[in-house]
DNA sequence: ATCCGATAGAGTGTCGACAATATCAGGCAA
DNA sequence: TTGCCTGATATTGTCGACACTCTATCGGAT
C-alpha cells in the first residue's frame, strides 16, 4: 500500500491518509474529540493542511463537525451499520449489472484468480480472519471497478468504503458466513462471465442482503425480527458440500 | 431559498452556497478556471475559507481539482448525465423500497398533495417548464427523507442533488415526458401507500430508467441503441388518455 | 522554421498570528 | 443546595504573508 514515490502528493492529502488509517484501525477511538492544535503539533504540521484533511475525513463520514466547536471521531451504531449494508445492497446490485456488461474477458479471469486464491488461504487456515478483512472488500471493489461507471465507483469509494472498513475492525466479521460467501461470489462472478447483467444484481442483492440479515442476527437480534422470514431454510449460513 | 438568520452559519458555509449556486445555474460557466485570489478578492473574503469551499465542492463533484495546479468548474458530459441516471436508479429505487415501510400515514398525504399541486400547475401553463425544474426533485428528495436513512440521505444529497441540478440547468429537461412522469410519481405513491416496497421500487427504477433513456434519445440517440428494445412501443414517451 | 531549454510570472500550498465563539469554573442570589 | 450569571480559558474561524510548484513565454541551437 505503500506510495512508490515518497512526496508527488500534497501534505494535506498524506495527512488524510494517515488520519483515515488511524480512525479505520481504532487508534483513534470513535467519539474522540479531534484538536485541531494538538494533532497539528503531534504531526509537525500547521493547522491548515489539517484542517483540509479533517474536512476531507466529514466527507467520508469518518468524522462529524459542528461549526465553532469542533470535530469528533464518528461514532458507531448498529443502526449506521446496517444503513450502510442498505446503500451498498443497491449500488453494488447496480454495479454488478453493470459489470456483467461492461467487464472483460481478463478482468472475469482475474476475478475468478482472486476467488481461487481466497478459497485455498482459506482451507490452509482455521479461522479465515485474514480473508474476510481484506479479501472480501477486494471482491467487491474489483466489480464497482468493472462497472465503468465513474460516478458509482467515486461515491462507493468516497461516502462507504472507509466507513465499512471501520466497522469491520471495530465489529469484526461474522465466523460462519465467510465460507458462504465464497460461493456466492463464484455465483456472481458465474453471472457476469455470462453477461447476465440482470442475474448478477439479483445475486449481489442477495449476497450483501444476506450479510445484512447475518450482522443482525449476531449484533442485535431484536433488529432481525423486523424481516418477514425470507426463507423457511432453519440454517442459511450452512454451506452446501 | 434565503436563511431566516442572517450569520448562523460560518463564512466558508455562506460561500459554499454561493458557489455552489453560481455554478449550478451556469454563472460559473463548466470548465472555467477558478481562481483562488481572484475569486476571494470578489467575494471580499481570505483565500482559507474560500479553499474550503472549493474543498466541499469539489467532494459534491461540481469541481474538479489537481494538486498545485488549481481548480475548475467540472465539465458536464452526457456520459457524466448517464452515469447518474444509474446511480439515482439504484439509489432512489431502494430509497423508494424503504419508504414504503418507513413513510407515515401523514408524509404519504403531503407527497399526494404535492403531487396534486403539480398536476393543478401543469394544467394551468402550456408549456411546464417550472414543474419539472423543481417539483421534479422535490418529489425525488421527500422520498429519499422517507427512507429513514441517513446515510442514504447524505450520499444522495452530497454527491447527486447539486449535480442534477446542474446537468437540468444546462442541458434543460424533457418536453413530452414530465406529464408521463406525473402519472408515474402517481402510482409510485400508491405502492408506497399500500407499503409494497418492492413494487415500490421497481416503479421507481422503470421511472428513472425511463427518464435515462429519454434523455438518450434526445440528447445521444447513438448512445438510446444500447438498450435492446425493450418495448416495441412505437412511442413510449406519448401518454395514455 | 521547428524544437528545446531557461527564465519570469502567476498561482497554489503552507505557515504563524489575530479575532470571534463556545466551554467551563467560580461566585452570587433565591 | 440549586440555579443562573459572569468571567477566564481554550479552541475554532479567519486573515495576510512567504515558499514552492506549475505554466507560459522568450531566446537560442539544430
Amino acid at each position: 500500500m505503500d506510495n512508490p514515490e515518497p512526496t508527488a502528493t500534497t501534505l494535506a492529502d498524506r495527512l488524510f491518509q494517515q488520519l483515515q488509517d488511524a480512525i479505520v484501525d481504532g487508534r483513534m477511538a470513535p467519539g474522540s474529540k479531534i484538536s485541531e492544535p494538538e494533532l497539528a503539533r503531534i504531526h509537525g504540521v500547521s493547522r491548515g493542511p489539517l484542517r483540509e484533511a479533517i474536512r476531507r475525513l466529514e466527507s467520508s463520514g469518518l468524522v462529524v463537525r459542528r461549526a465553532n466547536v469542533g470535530a469528533r471521531v464518528a461514532e458507531l451504531t448498529l443502526e449506521g451499520l446496517f444503513e450502510i449494508y442498505y446503500v451498498r445492497e443497491a449500488l453494488e446490485g447496480m454495479a454488478c449489472r453493470l459489470a456483467a456488461q461492461h467487464m472483460s474477458a481478463t478482468e472475469v479471469a482475474d476475478l475468478r484468480r482472486l476467488l481461487d486464491a481466497q478459497r485455498r488461504e482459506m482451507e490452509g487456515r482455521e479461522a479465515p480472519v485474514y480473508y474476510q478483512q481484506g479479501g472480501d472488500l477486494d471482491f467487491h471493489f474489483c466489480i464497482i471497478q468493472g462497472s465503468r461507471n465513474r460516478k458509482l465507483i467515486e461515491v462507493f469509494w468516497r461516502d462507504l468504503y472507509s466507513q465499512v472498513r471501520m466497522y469491520r475492525a471495530q465489529f469484526g466479521t461474522a465466523g460462519p458466513r465467510v465460507t458462504h460467501a465464497l460461493t456466492e461470489h463464484r455465483h456472481i462472478v458465474d453471472a457476469i462471465a455470462d453477461g447476465d447483467g440482470e442475474l448478477a444484481e439479483l445475486l449481489m442483492r442477495r449476497h450483501i442482503r444476506q450479510s445484512r440479515l447475518n450482522a443482525q442476527r449476531q449484533l442485535d437480534p431484536r433488529a432481525a425480527a423486523t424481516a418477514p422470514a425470507p426463507t423457511p431454510n432453519p440454517n442459511p449460513t450452512q454451506d452446501p458440500p
